[in-house]
RNA sequence: GCCAGCUUAGCUCAGUUGGUAGAGCAGCUGAUUCGUAAUCAGCAGGUCAAGAGUUCAAGUCUCUUAGCUGGCUCCA
């Protein structure tokens, strides 16, 4: 038969296996570099073994690579399988229960008397690198469910028994390599070779099938790449990623600190964070304003029964703060979405006032475990650039299509690339199956229309409603949750919201909850590892710095500067009795974006001389001339999108 | 909350087999007036996270607690 390879007819006899086929159409150099193929037959494709035989009918073998994105998961997913066996060698006693590939390495769980820790990490990685060296076929085998079952139950191995008689099938695969035989779909590379450019990252605990009332595993996370060049490569990525940590940066650059023991979780901004914040929120209201929201505000605390009526009380209490006055028991907001609908409800609405959007940048409190609080990106009280959009079921889809526009743009100013994913019923949940379908329905029809390409997240909605979650990818390709949009049929009808129709009657307005930056406080801790501290000039606190050679540059140097301030720009001086490369090295480590020097020569001109922080000399230039610089790059990213800066 | 690791000066970190705490940066004082990433000198700064135990003796060993970091889970 004749079998289709990278565009290519070979022809193969009917017994040959991936690996003959492939051998016989690549160059000797390119096979070396296979991992696995992709056999068509007909409209399915699916992945084999390089030792498998082609399947039945099959009319086309691709080669998988080892440095592809499938072939680095097969990579991935076999060098967990070599780190499994290395884990039995050394330590019998560990059960294995899962092993997967993730999206930068791979882990094992293992069931363990005593957890996996770092120091374990060299002995582990020592005798994978033996089982890599030795070149080790991996061995797929099949066998019936039940024997698969005495087989696992005889070594011990409780979990994959488990796992097992969970799988709907007759038959399952078992891959051995070595001494160490695993329940397991592959395919895997063809020896334990293709595994040596491997590292182990961490340990960590993880509950069995993610429940925390099942036993705790120990997991071991590695990664694995198809050669030593990109494992360093990846490995020098996650120390850029350190460099950038913005935990590190807001101390550095005195943006904001905590204070665990009187307040753990919440910010405490410090002068130049709080200018950075205030004029990110300038920015993003007048966006709001242009965009025909309407800015509100409502209160922190509202009585405990309004929590009740909501359904926050039945499905959130647990995150939340209350206090007692008196008599009565607030309950602390933990969203904004009440205090909107009343707003909405202080009049008698009419079709013709719909949709009413209201914005707030609002403080919510959520309890938050201890464990899992992260600098800005996961903090207790945070501010939410929140807005709720009330309008009728017609109008829906509009609207969300507004909202996502308004996503796109911000993405755009800042150059971030991002995902859509559309979120569906969760079990825990509070309406008729009706309007979860017709919200749901509204969600993916206008993610269509904004011609994005989605996925869908079943079951991992709010309680009140189905959602649209945006996660944006920043320059070192992590992902971080941001912007949201939930459609909300439930809250209108708790708290009796109505407008009045064409037809004179009363009818119940759908509401849209949405956050674009999502918390002003984890979209600012993501800025600072996008840009690595070095913010846009629009954004930077201090704009530019006037540094003194002698104390002879004084004079000009603060009149300069108050000239500059008078141009809009936020600029300082520094006349301290310093050497000028001492001053210029602290500028460019605070990030200033430009720094100005005034000496003797420029004193004597007027100008300044202007450095960049990237180390250019710009040279001589005139105050109104660095003004107009400044303003030209503040206002640079603006370019790109639907939105505008203003200076005020 | 669970698992692992960590916690020594404002920051970054030393501290040997248990013998009673040290450096750099920052701060303060003084000198220095200097041209694009660190001028020099001096001073000050610590219940070694908290508590208990072992010991003649604990930063160091054991236990408990808290916080942090990385995960699990959750989520903006």
């Amino acid at each position: 038969m004749t079998v289709l390879v990278e565009g290519r007819s070979v022809d193969v006899s009917g017994d040959a296996s991936a690996a003959s086929v492939l051998q016989q159409a690549l160059s000797g150099k390119k096979f070396k570099a296979v991992v696995a193929a992709r056999a068509a037959t007909g409209d399915t494709r699916t992945l084999l073994d390089l030792s498998a035989p082609l399947p039945e009918g099959c009319t086309a073998l691709e080669p998988v690579y080892a440095d592809s994105p499938e072939g680095l998961a097969i990579v991935r997913h076999s060098t967990a399988h070599v780190m499994a066996a290395a884990v039995k060698k050394l330590f019998p006693a560990a059960r294995v229960t899962i092993g997967p590939a993730i999206d930068n390495g791979f882990y094992y769980d293992f069931f363990v008397d005593r957890p996996f820790s770092s120091d374990d990490f060299e002995a582990i990685e020592a005798e994978m690198q033996r089982i890599a060296d030795a070149r080790l076929p991996f061995e797929r085998t099949s066998m019936s469910k039940d024997d698969a079952v005495r087989k696992f139950s005889d070594m011990g191995e409780n979990f994959k028994v488990e796992i097992i008689n969970d799988i709907d099938a007759d038959t399952v695969s078992l891959y051995t390599c070595g001494d160490f035989t695993d329940l397991c779909r592959g395919p895997h590379v063809p020896h334990t070779g293709f595994s040596k450019s491997f590292k182990l990252l961490s340990a960590a605990g993880a509950y069995w099938r993610g429940n925390e009332k099942n036993p705790m595993l120990s997991r071991l996370y590695g990664t694995a790449f198809a050669d030593d060049k990109a494992l360093k490569q990846y490995l020098a990525q996650l120390e850029e990623a350190k460099r950038r940590d913005h935990r590190k940066l807001g101390r550095e650059l005195k943006l904001f600190t905590f204070h665990e023991d009187v307040a753990p979780g919440m910010v405490f901004w410090l002068p130049k964070g709080m200018l950075l914040r205030t004029i990110l929120e300038d920015f993003w209201r007048r966006e709001h304003l242009k965009r025909n929201y309407d800015i509100v505000q409502g209160p922190q605390l509202l009585r405990v029964e309004t929590w009740q009526r909501s359904g926050h009380y039945d499905h959130y209490r647990q995150n939340m703060y209350f206090t007692q006055i008196e008599e009565d028991q607030y309950g602390i907001k933990p969203m904004n979405c009440i205090s909107h609908m009343l707003i909405f409800k202080n009049d008698l609405r009419s079709y013709r006032d719909l949709p009413q959007r209201y914005f707030e940048l609002g403080v919510v409190h959520r309890h938050e475990k201890s464990g899992v609080l992260h600098g800005l990106l996961r903090v207790r009280q945070f501010t939410q650039d929140d807005a709720h959009i009330l309008c009728a079921p017609e109008q829906l889809e509009g609207e969300i299509l507004n909202v996502i526009h308004l996503i796109r743009d911000l993405m755009q100013l800042f150059n971030f690339q991002f995902k859509v994913a559309i979120s569906t019923r969760p079990e825990d949940s509070i309406g008729t199956d009706e309007a979860w379908e017709l919200a749901t329905n509204a969600l993916i029809e206008a993610v269509k229309k904004a011609d994005m390409p989605y996925e869908i997240n079943e079951g991992d909605g709010a309680f009140y409603g189905p959602k649209i979650d945006v996660r944006l990818l920043d320059c070192i390709g992590r992902e971080w949750q941001c912007s949201t949009i939930q459609v909300d049929f439930t809250l209108p009808e708790r708290f009796d919201l109505t407008y009045v129709g064409q037809d004179g009657e009363r009818h119940r307005p759908v509401m849209v909850h949405r956050a674009i930056m999502g918390s002003l406080e984890r979209f600012i801790g993501v800025l600072i590892e996008q840009y690595a501290g070095a913010m846009p000039t629009w954004l930077a606190p201090e704009q530019a710095r006037i540094l003194t050679v002698t104390e002879a540059g004084d004079e000009a140097a603060r009149k300069a500067c108050d000239e500059l301030k008078a141009l809009g720009i936020r600029a300082t001086a520094d006349l301290r009795n310093e050497k000028l490369g001492f001053k210029v090295r602290e500028a460019q480590l605070e990030k200033v974006p430009y720094i100005l020097v005034v000496g003797e020569k420029e004193a004597q001109s007027g100008g300044v001389n202007v450095r960049l922080r990237n180390g250019d000399n710009v040279g001589l230039k005139s105050v109104a001339e660095v003004a107009a610089m400044i303003r030209a790059d503040a206002e640079e990213p603006f370019k790109r999108g639907g939105m505008s800066y203003s200076f005020s």
